[in-house]
RNA sequence: GGCGAUUUCGUCUAGGGGUUAGGACACAUGCCUCUCACGCAUGGAACACGGGUUCGAUUCCCGUAGUCGCUACCA
């Protein structure tokens, strides 16, 4: 059994856009499975026909390209253990359901989804198992011939998992240990529904994870109240030679306040709870995406593997890589993590940080065109190397640096008022002709000479260089002053100037 | 309500029977400086509570409380 292969697989219900909380427990899948020379699998769990959402699969894929997650096969990956899409799997869960019949392990119930809510009413409590399975509509408490008649005359059924009490269920689970639980407070969960001839998810994920010979599942905790059903199932079904070990990983809670991790949060403290922007096909809303809100799909990567593990280093920043090299299952947290969207945004920073200008000004330059703006991609690279580092995302730096290429039209008010001086008019004039001059603009030879310029004439330094900043730049900020005159060259920076001193 | 999981700075976490309980984010202050940032430095800030076990518990055990999840013919 040790020998096995390691194979893991994630799988998603095509019911909307991808949590984000999902694309973690992804990757830690994508982790395990390459840590170990395994395979990694991509299912659609779409049992549930009424809540398929049209798109949602496709936007699961590219949301995965995006991150640079790479499955080995499964929906649009191919490979030998397909159909890996389970509606397209009908056929394979019958053979199943019909074997645990046969095996009488599960039957077949009449009762209609309005007796049982009138059974909840009438009954505190009421749930469908070893109890109260025999007051009920179904195979258990009716003959064959009631049974195949009321089939006949087409009434929907559905297949119960007979579950017996008294039965002490253990999972061993790879970050919780032993969970033991007792089997009666399980029901006898629905299998099987006649109405759309296909599974619940219980089912399907137990045939599908066997067949497709899953070692590891690695899933939400949400999942964990349900592991003892899944375990009977596997020794149902004869399979627990070859029943997957399990973890279930802690869930995401919102950055402040009570419960999990929803998108309203995003909304509402303006940060995205999405891998790509999303649009509702059903309601037109518009859901916001790291990728378009700015960040580097490696932040992204590096961001939510910290959430809930860690390496027990003090390094932080890591590869997809190095992060396959590191990881360990059983290293992580055991409790649901706050979505700490403020480290999410220093992580892109620091990615921005250890990216080169080139790199940086390859995404920029679009935006600088967005804006009108010919230059070439040289000088606009020459600007992000000078300004990158003050930035979270790419987008922010438009407006940190926009004066670049752009020539104030007004000045800043407050700027106005703290720097610019009596006399700052007469300097600043008198600094035109010292710069006039020069027939060397670069930035060492005018600092030299400014410099000179001042001490010579022993104005304040601080008083000259806000005041000049004031006319190139139109407020009080941006790198060293020579960094921008040098890029804007002789002729702008002096026309500025000129324009500057007349409407100051 | 029942069942399960869980609990170290505001947040993410390291650690583990004897530690000045470590790091990061955020925050504050300072430095750098021609501005604004970046960066750097410093600082405040935590073992949920109550019982055990023990020479000693934040660490092990048991309770309590909080938190999270499940409790569907959803996944």
């Amino acid at each position: 059994m040790s020998e096995r292969r390691v194979r893991v697989r994630f799988a998603p219900s095509p019911t909307g856009a991808l949590h984000i909380g999902g694309v973690r427990t992804a990757l830690y899948n994508y982790l395990f499975a390459r840590q170990h020379g395994g395979d990694f699998v991509f299912r659609i769990e779409d049992t549930d026909s009424s809540r398929f959402v049209p798109g949602a699969e496709e936007y699961i894929i590219e949301s995965f390209k995006w991150l640079g997650i790479k499955f080995d096969e499964g929906v649009s990956f191919g490979g030998e253990h397909g159909p890996y899409r389970q509606s397209e799997r009908r056929e394979i869960y019958k053979v199943y359901v019909k074997q645990l019949l046969d095996a009488g392990k599960a039957y077949i119930a009449f009762d209609t989804p309005e007796e049982l809510e009138a059974k909840r009413a009438e009954i505190e409590n009421f749930q469908y198992d070893a109890r109260t399975r025999g007051m009920m509509r179904n195979s258990l408490t009716m003959t064959k011939e009631e049974v195949d008649a009321l089939i006949a005359a087409g009434n929907q059924y559905v297949v119960r998992f007979k579950i017996e009490a008294g039965e002490a269920v253990h999972v061993d689970d790879l970050i919780r240990g032993d969970v033991k639980i007792m089997s009666d407070i399980l029901d006898d969960k629905v299998l099987y529904k006649s109405a759309d001839e296909l599974p619940t998810y219980h089912l399907a994920n137990i045939v599908d994870d066997h067949l497709m010979e899953i070692t590891h599942v690695i899933r939400g905790e949400e999942w964990l109240p349900s592991a003892p059903l899944h375990v009977l199932l596997y020794k149902a079904f004869g399979w627990e030679d070859t029943m997957p070990r399990f973890a279930h990983l802690p869930l995401l809670l919102k950055p402040e306040g009570k419960g999990k991790l929803s998108k309203r949060d995003g909304d509402r403290l303006g940060f995205p709870v999405f891998p790509l922007e999303w649009h509702d096909p059903k309601s037109g809303e518009v859901s916001s995406g790291f990728r378009e809100s700015g960040y580097f799909p490696e932040a992204v990567i590096n961001f939510l593997a910290f959430l809930g593990w860690n390496p027990g280093t003090e390094r932080e920043l890591y590869s997809l890589d190095e992060l396959v090299g590191l990881f360990d299952i059983s290293k992580c947290s055991k409790a649901g993590a706050r979505f700490d969207y403020q480290k999410g945004i220093w992580f892109n920073h620091e990615y921005i940080l250890n990216k080169s200008a080139e790199e940086i000004a390859e995404v920029f330059a679009p935006m600088v065109k967005a804006h009108g703006i010919d230059e070439t991609m040289e000088r606009i690279t020459q600007v992000v190397a000078m300004m990158k580092d003050r930035v979270n995302f790419v987008h922010e730096l438009w407006a940190l640096c926009s004066f670049f290429f752009v020539a104030p039209t007004e000045y800043d008010e407050k700027t106005r008022k703290k720097r610019w001086k009596e006399d700052s008019a007469a300097q600043l004039t008198e600094l035109i002709g010292v710069l006039e001059s020069l027939d060397d603009f670069s930035l060492a030879h005018q600092e030299e000479v400014v410099h000179k310029w001042i001490e010579d004439n022993e104005y304040k330094m601080g008083n000259i260089m806000n005041a000049w900043r004031l006319t190139l730049v139109g407020e009080g900020k941006g790198p060293g002053m020579f960094d921008i005159s040098a890029f804007l060259g002789k002729e702008e920076t002096i026309a500025r100037m000129k324009r500057a001193i007349a409407e100051l």
